[in-house]
DNA sequence: GTAAACCGGTTTGTAATGCAAACTGGTTTA
DNA sequence: TAAACCAGTTTGCATTACAAACCGGTTTAC
């Protein structure tokens, strides 16, 4: 009965950390965004955003173009197809625990 | 626009905790719960779920009475007022989320 | 009677993590 | 030419989750 709830223990624990949710999240809204406009969405520092970045790209749900604007460094980042299904997947599960155990007071 | 998100960085990490969500949930539907029930529910190991029942009992969320079964020691545990609370909160921001990002694809 | 297996847990060791401070390579300003 | 700034990255550290090893006690096997 309350069985299916086990399936919490295999969330995807790279998505599950809400710096990275949130991230995701941001980058599944826009084709792309880049390392400030990043910083400013989340409030993360620099040091956290980027270490968060790499994170994602090594996992695959992210790919990260590094160019420059005029003289300037620009990191450019892009939502995967895998980060894409990854996130869905995620928001799936979170959506079934939500409706599994909605029984409130 | 994409701003009330930011609230994510403030989920309560106690309760974020797959493992630690799954023992909340399941003791909100009972009133109490021994180890060996829960660790049964939860497919935990020993060690992972006395030292998550620990952090739970340090931080209010559940109250862990130990007494004998006959001659064998009966680990309870109960979700504490506190620890309703925090979940329902927890619930609370995770449902927003879910609905602030609800557009699919 | 005592050694071995079992019971219900707790403690310890370890590798992975999130985080911000300090750093980097380069550019603009004074 | 030194100081301040820019867009990030790396380092150091404290916290964490996890399972293996351990623990005091009880039952079973011999």
């Amino acid at each position: 009965m309350t069985d299916g709830l086990r399936s919490l223990t295999d969330l995807d624990r790279i998505i599950h950390e809400p710096a990275r949710l949130l991230i995701l999240t941001i980058l599944s809204g826009v084709v792309s965004a880049d390392f400030l406009f990043l910083q400013r969405e989340t409030g993360l520092t620099k040091g956290n955003l980027s270490a968060h970045l790499s994170r994602l790209e090594e996992t695959g749900y992210v790919r990260i173009e590094k160019t420059f604007k005029g003289k300037l460094p620009l990191t450019i980042c892009k939502l995967t197809a895998a980060g894409q299904k990854a996130l869905a997947k995620y928001r799936q599960q979170v959506q079934e625990f939500m409706k599994k155990t909605a029984d409130a007071n």
